[in-house]
DNA sequence: GGCATTATGACATTTATATGACAATCACAC
DNA sequence: GTGTGATTGTCATATAAATGTCATAATGCC
């Protein structure tokens, strides 16, 4: 169960990125380009969040926000609005009418994420990040934990943190330079060959899934399902 | 292995999206906020692309534009312009000098990687990340996987390249000496014949469609579909 | 047939990856 | 603090895979 993202803008490319940095996230999103389309979305299941561009056609923003905040289920959705660099007025007329936060355009995806975990985890502790799975395998962000079948594996943080960005970069090839970016992180200066050791010990602890970690000679290593 | 994009971009915000975008397209990137990083990214191994914000600090974007089209090598870099909204002028200019697309913002992932595609097709087709179709051989760079019939094919890292480079270049014949230098890369001195062998392995390794792979009597080796 | 070219199997060598061990470091309980 | 176990990165070694070359067989061409 993804959260759900209810993105309110009418600009397509900027709609686009949003809904493309949000499903890289995990997130499941709903576009609306115009106040009618939002509405049409704001019935069962809700939505976890609504982004919300202060200016769109068919209703400004500050409407919308208005028209949540009546009505006693949905002003429990947190909202998020998307103001143009500089107006301040328009973020301090957002935030008094009960928007919960604002990302300034343009946004980094850094940014963007941050701002709505800190939201989202304010208003709904528990909806945050989504388990991962593969088949019998399970990751939860949330409790820490990776189990095969429902039993605990046992392994280390970077094999966690090695698993985790494998089972969100699926059906592809990371070389052991991209893994260290990834996992451990640029300017740290460990061996290359180190990750032939985490990969292993990640194996291990897969044991009868460690088919799932796959080598690819001359090139890196590639968590897919496939053989 | 993976294309590396230059960044030129001095706002910090779009130049983080950028990079995102890209990275999760498997691109590699290098930023660069100002004229003088930018000309610090600009020697071996040189970027295979350079994303250029037409205005920035330091330097317009022109200006850059103008300076690498002065350089027998650094002209060979495809461009892509980055321009605001509506300035067609802009956008005018930035071809009349050189650049080979560019792209308004804000932009939506999709037509980004559209247009990078285009730009990198046109001008290097084999540096390409699409996956390569031939009836039901299938060759997915990213993944680093040759199938047939979506089984995997178990070849080496050589014969790999070897196909990939067949199937990027298709119904013609090559040398074996082309073969060394197109696989193997230049400045390998390796046996014309041991071509021999790794056709025949990359042949064993397609196994009912080895057919594909044809044997040009006195000119070299062919991939093609046709018999 | 006789010559030239290619196919193939075998093999030694080189290269890449897997694995076990170990010392240093870290995290946390006491 | 101090002790204790877990974790981490590195190394040496073992194992496995890939590579290039050769000798020889097979094939095509005149």
């Amino acid at each position: 169960m993804a959260s759900r993202i209810l993105v309110v803008e009418d600009e397509v490319a900027i709609r686009d990125m949003l809904s493309f940095v949000l499903e890289q996230h995990g997130y499941e999103t709903l576009e609306a380009d115009n106040y009618q389309a939002a509405l049409d979305h704001l019935h069962e299941p809700y939505p976890d969040l609504i982004l919300l561009d202060w200016m769109f056609p068919g209703g400004s923003g500050i409407q919308l926000l208005k028209f949540l905040k009546q009505d006693e289920i949905l002003r429990q959705i947190p909202v998020v609005m998307l103001t143009a660099r500089g107006e301040e007025e328009d973020k301090v007329r957002g935030l008094e009418n009960g928007a919960d936060d604002y990302v300034t355009k343009p946004f980094s995806p850094k940014e963007l994420m941050a701002r709505l975990k800190t939201v989202m985890r304010r208003v709904n502790p528990t909806s945050l990040d989504d388990t991962l799975k593969v088949g019998k395998l399970k990751l939860d962000p949330i409790s820490h934990r990776a189990t095969l079948s429902d039993t605990p594996l046992d392994m280390g943080p970077t094999e966690f943190k090695l698993l985790h960005f494998f089972m969100t970069h699926p059906e592809r090839v990371y070389s052991r330079e991209q893994l260290l970016n990834n996992v451990w992180g640029t300017n740290v200066y460990v061996e290359d060959r180190t990750v032939d050791v985490h990969i292993r010990r990640l194996r291990k602890a897969l044991s009868d899934h460690d088919h799932l970690v796959q080598t690819v000679r001359g090139a890196g290593y590639r968590f897919s399902t496939r053989s």
